[in-house]
RNA sequence: GGCCCGUUCGUCUAGGGGUUAGGACGCCAGGUUUUCAUCCUGGUAGCAGCGGUUCGAAUCCGCUACGGGCUACCA
């Protein structure tokens, strides 16, 4: 019988989310989404040292944010809990016990200062110190001392780790569902602990302990576990569990924009862009990192941006529902190279989201910036002027920007433009504009164009001369929508007021 | 250093023995907008290098170079 798809995304709470692993929360969502299969949130907060708290909250409304919402897990409940590793404590010794029991690991009591030493003296002879087979025997183990010292040094407390013994000579050879055969010797592999000495275990036990009691069929992480996928799967072996172990995926990572590495905090403060789906504050230091959501990203076009960094379905669709990215998501089509991150790329994403919202959904947004600004504009009105103005914007935000001079008037005028266009008989046709705006009839934009062509062609003036002064009374600067438009939403009283006001201010 | 993974326009990618090597972002130009932005049209630009296999290689193989990851009682 085939098995249910079960995939999980297992991060630690060690800080907020990076956008690398949302990433690879979303490729796991659409993975079991595709497959009718099941998304677990697992908590891997096995090292207390890095613990930060508020971490956790953090990466669970990152994830709903996004909509990527667990079927199962921390917060989300679940049969298979608990879900945060640090509560499932006592399972993982009976299996470090069983491993010790059948050969395939030992105590070591080595302190971690010896063992620092022991790489310090390493590296001073430009070597790297490695516990593995070439060294276990020269160190404090359970295969190096005698039963009799071993015992001893469990029964009076001594602290301790367990290892696991690296088989000697052995190819492991596992088909990655995203890179197709990779293969490794065990004979460059190192003896990993598996249990520490405060009673937790590492990743590596429990990682592979907890995917096969919740019943994952298929691990879909990044890249930096590849060099530890021959150690899992030798645990699964060695507990001899390996017969409904998961296959495995690695995803590709995601990189600087320029220079190199991957994706870090600090290319996003020096080059202004978000790494973190939402405004983190770090408890210690009090610093702020900005977030996708408190930019203004829209989570769709964060969702379908990230899907298309290390993916692609083949075809030249750019954008994607969520619905879409489940029906066509393929693992064998996930690209095996790094990809560097292009912010420019993310805020053209943005845009088309933004530009596919209606107006009325846009005022929405867009009324809790003006009231923070004490603007309570009409809803009627306000939906009317987004309309006049989203085309121009990528960002919630950008619609004060292109859109402030409907509910402020402008305070100054653009310097370069008054040079260039403001002419000494320009005061005089604007007041004869002036007078004309207050007889026309039907005050809306084909009317008032109508009215004012018109009378441009009576007076045989060139629109040129006028336009951009008016503009410029009205708005402040040179640019904006239509000109007749800004007139009709600004009503006759306004219009005719900001062009009074800047034949007084202007020369 | 060792091990593993990778390499198509500046960037994200399609293409997997015979293609004018396709699309998107960016950039540039033209058109529209009597402004600016949008929008439309066009353009720019790429198979890392060298060997091999083959009638034929971006595509398969090898080497080199470069990039990335791992090499903790971190995940």
């Amino acid at each position: 019988m085939e098995r249910k798809v079960r995939v999980r995304f297992a991060p630690s709470p060690t800080g907020p989310l990076h956008m690398g692993g949302v990433r690879t929360a979303l490729f796991n969502y659409l993975f079991a989404k595709k497959h009718g299969g099941d998304f677990l949130l697992r908590i891997e907060d096995t090292d207390q040292n890095r613990f930060v708290p508020g971490a956790e909250a953090y990466i669970i409304e990152s994830l709903k944010w996004c909509g990527l919402v667990p079927d199962e897990g921390v917060g989300f409940g679940g049969d298979f809990g608990p879900y945060r590793q640090s509560e499932r404590k006592p399972m993982y010794k009976r299996y470090a016990d069983s491993l010790i029991d059948n050969g395939f690991a030992y105590y070591a009591f080595d302190t971690a200062e010896e063992l620092d030493e022991l790489r310090k003296e390493a590296e001073a002879r430009k070597q790297v110190f490695s516990y593995d087979l070439h060294t276990r025997n020269g160190l404090k183990n359970s295969l190096s001392l005698s039963p009799e010292e071993v015992q001893e040094r469990l029964q009076s407390g001594q602290s301790y780790v367990i290892r696991f013994k690296m088989p000697e000579n052995r190819e492991i050879v596992e088909e990655d569902l995203i890179r197709g055969r990779v293969s490794f010797n065990t004979n460059q592999l190192d003896d990993k602990v598996l249990f520490k000495s405060d009673g937790m275990p590492t990743y590596h036990l429990a990682n592979v302990v907890d995917d096969h009691l919740m019943l994952i069929t298929h691990v879909i992480r990044g890249e930096e576990w590849l060099p530890s996928m021959p150690l899992h799967i030798l645990l699964y072996e060695s507990l001899g569990i390996s017969e409904n172990r998961p296959r495995f995926s690695h995803l590709p990572l995601i990189l600087k924009p320029e220079g190199k590495g991957k994706l870090s905090k600090r290319d996003g403060d020096k080059m202004g862009f978000p790494v973190f789906p939402l405004l983190w504050k770090d408890p210690e230091t009090g610093e702020f990192s900005r977030g996708y959501r408190e930019d203004g990203y829209f989570p769709e076009a964060f969702v379908n941006m990230l899907a298309l960094l290390g993916w692609s379905p083949g075809t030249e669709q750019e954008f994607f529902s969520i619905g879409e990215l489940i029906g066509l998501f393929d693992l064998s089509r996930v690209v095996k190279s790094g990809a560097r991150f292009d912010p420019e790329k993310a805020k053209w994403f943005n845009r088309h989201y933004l530009q596919q919202k209606s107006p009325d959904e846009l005022a929405v947004l867009f009324l809790p910036i003006l009231n923070e600004k004490g603007i309570n504009p009409d809803l009627q009105q306000l939906q009317l002027i987004v309309g006049s103005i989203k085309e121009r914007c990528e960002f919630v935000k950008d619609l004060w920007d292109q859109g402030h001079y409907f509910f402020q008037a402008p305070e100054s005028y653009d310097e370069k433009t008054i040079q260039k266009k403001w002419k000494p008989d320009t005061n005089e046709k604007l007041e004869a504009i002036s007078e004309l705006f207050e007889t026309i009839g039907d005050w809306d934009a084909a009317n008032i164009k109508e009215v004012f062509s018109v009378f441009m062609a009576e007076k045989e003036w060139g629109f040129g001369v006028v336009m951009v002064p008016i503009r410029l009374a009205l708005v402040g600067s040179s640019s904006g929508p239509d000109l007749f438009e800004i007139c009709g939403l600004l009503g006759r009283e306004e219009t005719v007021g900001r062009i009074r006001k800047a034949i007084k201010v202007i020369q």
